[in-house]
DNA sequence: TTATCTGCAAACCGTTTGCAAAGTT
DNA sequence: AACTTTGCAAACGGTTTGCAGATAA
């Protein structure tokens, strides 16, 4: 069983105070702010222990980096290709498609990752006026 | 402007072939039949300069390696996370919702990606046969 | 002939692992 | 007391880079 310490608290409140999901070295240097001798394995196992668990949810990101984030609130993002921002989706409209794929292929789907890329209007804007 | 070699060509025509994205590894596990002195490196430059071309897609998947495509056929997967098979899906559900987002956002998408994870029927029999 | 491509080796960087000490139950 | 977590340092593995020589245009 998982064991309590004060720095996987803090891990965890690091993740689930976050409006977008984290890389390890960004929850890494919100969580020293209060544990200045914390190393960053410490982070990576703590995150791992809660994706274990079932309580924190890992994707891979296009630049090879893991991103972290609550399991509980399943989301998806629109990321700017440019400056990396995202903004969170309000709906998830694959729920219809999952079950449709279980007919169809019979698999037991376990769940699922999209991401749409794009200029958010901030760099669209920039882009127009840098070339 | 890209240079035409013949290390180039088997490398684009092994992705060109290939029924799903490949890894880095495996573009060269096939092209080294044809040129034994192949370096990896070049296999990696190579595919990075039709990616760059536009020819090629590369994601990277959740288990961190970056797979291969040719970037015409836009297709989305499902994808066994036991024995990581994965097979195509014939339709691409989401061009009316990139619509959406964008009058919702004002992003200028230019992409996205989508993968569902889950247990083929393969690996679900095996599943219940081994526990 | 000039810029690009290749091969080798070494660097890179996010992530993982081994181990002894410290902390949790 | 038994077992998990921590911190450090070192390993790991896919990918990238520097450089000298070979090759395409």
């Amino acid at each position: 069983m998982q064991r309590q310490t004060p720095q996987r608290r803090a891990i965890l409140s690091v993740v689930s105070a976050a409006s977008s999901p984290l890389t390890a070295e960004q929850v890494y240097g919100a969580v020293t702010e209060a544990f200045p001798h914390l190393a960053l394995t410490t982070v990576y196992r703590g995150l791992d222990a809660y994706v274990d668990a079932g309580l924190v949810r890992r994707s891979i990101y296009d630049d090879g980096v893991a991103r972290y984030e609550i399991a509980a609130e399943h989301r998806h993002f629109l990321t700017c290709t440019r400056c990396k921002k995202s903004v969170p989706l309000s709906v998830c409209p694959f729920e219809q498609l999952e079950e449709q794929l279980v007919r169809e292929t019979g698999f037991q789907i376990s769940g699922h990752k999209m991401e749409f890329f794009g200029l958010c209007p901030d760099c669209a804007e920039r882009n127009e006026r840098e070339g």
